[in-house]
DNA sequence: GTAACTACTTACCATATGGTAACTACTATA
DNA sequence: TATAGTAGTTACCATATGGTAAGTAGTTAC
């Protein structure tokens, strides 16, 4: 396989890897609720109004998992968990607002005319 | 509702929007395949090795409905069919840099660790 | 002891997404 | 007339994704 081809290929791969870290329904709700302060469980589900704590538990531990956001345990009274952006999830910012911009253009081209 | 707020709520709408242009499994490969060199249906196929006809039909369908691309029928014999990207098709270039960046960042932090 | 507040979990269901294999339609060439 | 090269389409199936409703578990206040 030549060069430019293998160049590609390890960009559609690492493409690809930050779709999965993003996609689904909750998870730019969830890193976008994040960015405006770290929160509980129960904060974020106010936030987004309309997630089900099923859905919030699950996107949080995948979020987790990946790296993005920290899980923090208080020990106050009663208990309370907070969740808040870890530096990698931090640094989605600048290609978040890639997705913005674009997003804002798309519409102007699609969704106006 | 604060202007903040709603400032938050577009830009989640528009990032949402633009993730529905980019997500699913075949459309990224479609695009990038198509930023090197205008192509046929069968090119494409060849390109992306393991897509089936149906997917690829249904993918460029969805990419064509939001001006992504363009399908251009020659009068050859055989009939060809030529797609390229649209306007709107090549502006994502810099947004998809993007996606690529941060996911070389995030397979250094995760994947590599 | 009962209700309320925290943060979830579990069982079950419906729809969306993607895969396989075979088939269609048109034309040219042998 | 049969085969091959275009570009798809169709029927059927399996898995992934997300939703609803109810239940769990620990602690505090009444």
């Amino acid at each position: 396989m030549s060069q430019k081809k293998k160049a590609c290929k390890y960009n559609l791969m690492v493409s690809r890897d930050t779709l999965e870290v993003i996609q689904g329904k909750w998870r730019l709700p969830i890193i976008i609720s994040l960015i405006h302060g770290n929160k509980r469980f129960g904060e974020i589900q106010r936030d987004i109004s309309d997630i089900s704590p099923k859905m919030l538990s699950q996107e949080l531990k995948a979020l987790e998992m990946n790296k993005i956001i920290n899980r923090t345990l208080y020990d106050s009274m009663p208990v309370t968990v907070e969740y808040s952006l870890t530096p990698l999830g931090l640094s989605m910012e600048k290609m978040l607002d890639e997705l913005i911009s674009w997003g804002i253009h798309f519409r102007n081209e699609i969704i106006g005319k």
